[in-house]
DNA sequence: ATATAATAGTTTTGTACCAAACTATTATAT
DNA sequence: ATATAATAGTTTGGTACAAAACTATTATAT
């Protein structure tokens, strides 16, 4: 797809859909089949930091507390997680994760690193940078 | 927001939310009300080219034919277009610009050009030339 | 000529989000 | 002490998409 200033919306777009596709299909292959690719990046986020709260997540990941609130809630109904209300202050929501989530950790990151390879293969290191940070650049800009 | 290998796909999320939030909340200034941003990139498509059938402008957006369907048929029912059957090969439906679409093209053309402005903003000639080389090449890798 | 394949578009079903308005709880300000 | 702010999370309603299975029509292959 040859990208230019004026279709540089519609490029995002259709990598981000045709990575999404690529994960479930790879996350399928692995038998990993009650979630889907953006559970697996919460998934893959709370076990880099242990016990969290739902804000956290929602910091983490760059999206909405209303979409966070239901990724957690399909988590939690396929025993991913167990959520625990904080009896010091009943706001905070902590999610933990369970031994099934534990499990999976091993084929998430491969999927995760498989998917890297094939996104940026061809791109020198420095050209992986020098597109890094030009993407930060502009995402400063919104 | 720092983008590195293990977020990349969530700061494009992120960026083509933030633009389509942007382009939402000016068509609403200009008011555009009647369509969303994704319509307006397919009126904007009609525009430069004439009339052209559904496929056409599947190829040109990306998008699945599904989906061009469905804003075909909200475009139509707000006036924007008139789909005709072709009577050669009744397979074919073609799209054709009505004069509210001629209207409101200015604008819209304007609002792409401010986002552009606005999204690139602080980078120079070579750097766009380069993201642009750089979001191309990992396209060929999907 | 007729069964099969190909093509154009539609329908159905599902994922991935977000924004606004909401509830519940805790902090603060006077 | 109590009204008001702020904060954490949830609910509701909506947009933007895709994949698969479908219908209708035309092309092709024997």
């Amino acid at each position: 797809m040859k990208v230019h200033r004026g279709n540089f919306l519609y490029a995002l777009n259709w990598i981000r859909q045709r990575l999404f596709a690529y994960l479930e299909s790879e996350m399928s292959k692995e038998n990993i089949g009650d979630i889907t690719p953006s559970y697996g990046e919460v998934l893959y986020m709370l076990q880099r930091k242990g016990t969290v709260n739902l804000s956290d997540i929602t910091k983490m990941s760059h999206k909405d507390k209303s979409t966070i609130t239901g990724v957690i809630n399909q988590l939690e109904k396929n025993g991913y997680i167990i959520k625990k209300r904080d009896n010091q202050d009943r706001r905070f929501v902590y999610i933990e994760p369970t031994e099934k989530s534990k499990k999976v950790q091993p084929a998430l990151r491969n999927i995760s690193e498989k998917m890297n390879s094939r996104l940026f293969k061809g791109l020198s290191e420095e050209e992986k940078e020098t597109l890094f940070k030009l993407v930060s650049k502009i995402s400063e800009n919104l």
